[in-house]
RNA sequence: GCCCUCAUCGUCUAGUGGCCUAGGACGCUGCCCUUUCAAGGCAGAGAUCAGGGGUUCGAAUCCCCUUGAGGGCGCCA
């Protein structure tokens, strides 16, 4: 590209957790930088005094760290600073004066000046020009005011602003790497904010300052930003300072087609996380949100999307966020983890649903692992085991009533329940012999046999395959629910009788 | 209201003037495998490339208009 070094970031204000498309932006980055041998920047942008809060920078280290987002320099999770060009949260470079530093020299040469105008008075001028039809920008009141008329304001108490003095004529562009030639009216753009009156940098002002003296070489964000790049621009041309690559990803919404947000259901990297996804399903499947190579690949292994990503297969358009894809996706994930893993990523979600793991007959990690092509979501699993935990399982009223009504059933599994008692090995393969003789010398067939067996056996109609279940439940538990459902069989018949 | 952006199967997308009778993935349908459900294998339906004009021997690909959707116009980021 060329021969700067390649020095991205990703740069969250901490207002809550770390959304989707923030997760996206940040993949970007840090998969920018791994492609082009480059630094991955983490920035917090907490000038927002009163939404940011110190929950939010954790919980978006947290996310970071989930989905295996490493940076190389920034602000660390213990707080402490890494990397030569911090301090990295915006605060704190805000506490050393690095903001007013530049904004009174830009008020010194000319590009910017102080602004005394109340909120209430912006506010007024912006509805009166919305009512007159009219662009509802600042109009530059304070950019002359009467001699003395600043320290008029000042004795009255009124704390000034600082806003940036734009261009009035002329056009200000640049060439996008994802959009290619992009360019505004500067007549549109307006002399925006670059302290507020606290004394806090407004975000277009920091961005600028901070992107520069790290020497960031791409700026990589979301499309919303798009109208913010002109006036940045203008600032970076007042400083004398080169400027930026810039590359704007596209939106992401949700499937109504509208910017995705809370009514979609979840929307934060923490969410996906509780509702049961690997985190690298969320990270594959946020890759393909927006990206694609060539081949149309789907599923990357581990070290291929930072070897493959690529702004140039970005795309322009909006993505709409497609759950179904992505639990398809966390079901292939699932596949192809080890049984130790995916008892380790299981666990908690077996202990959240309250399950007594001591109480099964079984290893756990076989029982985990039995059914583990089915997965869908971690969560999923509890649900599908509580039958080894329990004394008696959820009895599924459909299933039972459709063996309970069947003629042979009681033959069925007292006949079985007899075979397995006297079984000498317990075992998967011993039970399923049993099973199949028992079913050949009476004349049964296979299904009819196994279906009831099920049934009794788990109170489902559908579960993992049949002998092993059977071995993993015991014998005892397996003999015991055949004759409580043996039981269940004669109430019923016994009250169709009378 | 003004400015900006975007527009290929339901969804994510390939495609950069002839290889496109528009390819892949998810989902959907059917078949096979099978003790159930999955997984897997195979087959199939599904897009007049938003609409309308051009340019060209030839357009999903280039130009113009229309429409629709999204973003912005903050002492939020």
């Amino acid at each position: 590209m060329e021969n700067k070094k390649t020095r991205v970031r990703f740069a969250p204000s901490p207002t809550g957790h770390l959304h989707i498309g923030g997760a996206r932006t940040a993949l970007f980055n840090y998969l920018f930088a791994r492609k082009y041998d480059g630094t991955f920047i983490l920035r917090i942008e907490d000038t927002d005094e009163l939404r940011s809060t110190k929950e939010s920078v954790e919980s978006i280290f947290d996310s970071m760290r989930w989905l295996g987002l490493v940076w190389d320099e920034g602000a660390m999770p213990d707080m402490s600073e890494k990397g030569e060009f911090g301090p990295y949260v915006q605060s704190r470079r805000e506490a050393v004066g690095i903001y007013r530093e530049y904004a009174e020299k830009l008020i010194k040469e000319g590009f910017a000046y102080r602004c005394y105008c109340t909120p209430e008075e912006l506010d007024e001028s912006r509805k009166k020009a919305l009512a007159e039809k009219r662009l509802p920008k600042y109009e530059g009141l304070c950019r002359h005011l009467a001699p003395g008329q600043a320290e008029k304001y000042e004795k009255e108490g009124r704390k000034p602003v600082i806003r940036f003095k734009m261009p009035d004529d002329g056009f200000t562009g640049w060439n996008d790497l994802i959009h290619k030639e992009l360019k505004f009216d500067n007549k549109l753009l307006y002399d925006f904010v670059m302290l507020k009156a606290g004394g806090y940098p407004t975000y277009n002002f920091a961005c600028v300052i901070d992107d520069h003296l790290m020497q960031i070489s791409h700026v990589i964000r979301g499309d919303d930003h798009i109208s913010n790049t002109p006036l940045q621009i203008n600032l970076y041309k007042a400083l004398g300072w080169e400027m930026p690559e810039f590359a704007h990803l596209s939106m992401i919404l949700g499937p109504d087609g509208t910017r995705l947000s809370k009514r979609h259901g979840a929307t934060s990297v923490q969410e996906y996380k509780k509702l049961g996804y690997l985190p690298d399903t969320v990270k594959n499947y946020l890759a393909l949100l927006g990206w694609s190579n060539p081949e149309s690949q789907q599923i990357f292994a581990e070290g291929e999307l930072e070897e493959k990503f690529n702004l140039d297969g970005c795309q322009k358009s909006p993505a709409t966020f497609d759950n179904v894809k992505l639990q398809w996706m966390n079901g292939e994930y699932i596949r192809k983890i080890s049984r130790e893993k995916l008892y380790e990523f299981a666990l908690p979600y077996l202990q959240e649903a309250g399950l007594d793991l001591s109480a099964a007959k079984a290893d756990v990690k076989d029982l985990v692992y039995m059914e583990f092509e089915k997965y869908k979501l971690l969560s999923d699993i509890p649900g599908r085991l509580e039958m080894f935990f329990k004394e008696e399982p959820a009895y599924d009223p459909k299933a039972m009533e459709d063996v309970l009504k069947k003629p042979e059933t009681d033959k069925i599994l007292s006949g079985i329940a007899a075979a397995y008692r006297e079984l000498p090995d317990f075992s998967e393969k011993s039970i399923e012999e049993a099973t199949r003789v028992f079913a050949k010398a009476n004349g049964y067939k296979n299904g009819q046999v196994f279906h009831p067996v099920r049934v009794a056996v788990s109170g489902r109609a559908q579960g993992p395959t049949l002998f092993k279940m059977i071995e993993y439940l015991s014998r005892e538990t397996a003999v015991k629910r055949i004759n409580k459902t043996l039981d269940m069989i004669r109430t019923a018949n016994g009250e169709k009788s009378k």
